[in-house]
DNA sequence: CTAAAACGTGCATTATCGTGCAAAATTGCG
DNA sequence: CGCAATTTTGCACGATAATGCACGTTTTAG
């Protein structure tokens, strides 16, 4: 393994889990616990990381709001680009469900203009978000409803099909793992994967989050022909060549 | 767990609910108290917190939007003495159903404690607790299950019945409006009342959370006799007359 | 005033760190 | 291709930091 290899997936663990401990990397990367020193030394030289004893943190500046989003500030800009553009799909006065995953929990900040939605989700994070954008803003007062049952590490909320059954909507927004003509419309999640499948048919049109760098390509579990998929957004930075076989099964693309 | 992310979820933690406990925090990392004492002291060199006895709250100057601690504070301390000795009702293994309200949601912190609980609840603020909890500390992860609703302002989750009857408990724990021996089990809130009303038949017992100035008083709507209640665990400033009268119904009751 | 809880501190234990040095791998040059 | 220079890595070991436990002191609550 190489040197700068180590030390750009060391950079990449410690953006999606906000720490890293030398003994761990030690461990995944088979070599000595002084080499991960060294290697964290030099990264904190170049400003990447903050060391600490028994590993290294994510720099004060480079950690937006504490805890949430920890992933890198481009990355986080890409999202809002296109929790922005989704917000802007949203009628006023109708009923949206958000499905899981950071992207879709991206959009809620955008709600606040949008008058009286109904919103239906089965995602515990953007649930307390919409709750707590509610106990600030008295005015504007969205309808929640929650579909219950388990709770997952992703903050989703499975188990409950029967529940799903009982609601429709007008728009359904949804992150997808991975979107393809081909390979159709995927995710890498069981759980999220079964309850996407069965939001596309409780909605008359279906809009599917992709970020840039998952369009053209599959996720592990098969959820629908990409033809499901009324509207994909994602970022200008998404690869051309399947936009184009998408167009042509009918999907509406959405690049910002 | 290193040093330093403890440090930025003990303020993340107190961010939220404007005050952090030592014993709690001690409880959540799986580290001796002194750890924390130790951590709080360096966090207030820092000027991040000022330590108090028994804990560490905001500084004056911090308070964001004046969110947290609506309560005073000897209101908060018996709201906790009582959710402590509901706490200690919990077997570990065991499922339990935590209601609504703030009397419940003082419950969470002293979960940690149970090894593989299985925690059943319709409100969303206590939902949003656990999940945050099984973020911070890894070991402990118990099964979070949600019934899903409509969010009303109280973060009840209220109108999916079905799902409601669907699960059953070990043990129920809900806040109680009023309680008293002639006007039985009451509650302010037609919603909760009427959740409360379908609790006391999923499970074998059945516990009361009443506020000291409660007991012996009674709420807008009528739930059950008092008798249809197991235990009531409230305040040693409870009067006590109300309280014999309950007690010859059969309630078990617990003062703290 | 008394009992219980929380606190601070010293000390032992354990884990981590930094550094010098040698082995191994890589690179550069004839 | 050969060989020396350079870089990278691993190991050893003294130094340092983090943590838990014990015990005497202080604070709190009734």
């Amino acid at each position: 393994m190489l040197r700068s290899e180590r030390h750009s997936r060391i950079m990449q663990q410690l953006y999606t889990t906000g720490s890293v401990y030398v003994a761990d990397l030690a461990r995944t990367f088979q070599v000595d616990a002084v080499t991960i020193r060294r290697d964290l030394a030099e990264l904190e030289r170049a400003g990447q990381l903050h060391r600490v004893h028994g590993g290294a943190m994510l720099r004060a500046g480079q950690m937006a709001e504490g805890l949430p989003s920890l992933r890198p500030a481009t990355q986080q800009q890409i999202e809002r680009r296109i929790a922005e553009a989704a917000a802007r799909f949203i009628p006023d006065h109708s009923v949206v469900f958000l499905g899981t995953g950071a992207l879709t929990r991206a959009v809620t900040p955008f709600l606040n203009k949008h008058t009286h939605l109904t919103i239906i989700t089965n995602a515990l994070d953007i649930a307390w978000d919409i709750a707590q954008q509610a106990r600030l803003a008295q005015p504007i007062m969205h309808t929640l409803h929650l579909i219950g049952g388990q709770a997952a590490p992703d903050y989703g909320l499975y188990g409950e099909d029967e529940a799903l059954r009982r609601v429709r909507a007008d728009l359904v927004i949804f992150e997808a793992g991975g979107l393809d003509a081909e390979r159709g419309l995927t995710h890498d999640n069981r759980d999220c994967a079964h309850t996407t499948r069965m939001l596309l048919g409780i909605s008359s049109q279906t809009v599917a989050l992709v970020a840039p760098e998952r369009v053209g390509r599959a996720g592990a579990i098969f959820i629908a022909p990409a033809s499901e998929v009324d509207v994909l957004i994602s970022g200008h930075e998404a690869p051309t060549p399947p936009l184009w076989d998408l167009s042509e099964l009918g999907v509406r693309i959405i690049l910002t």
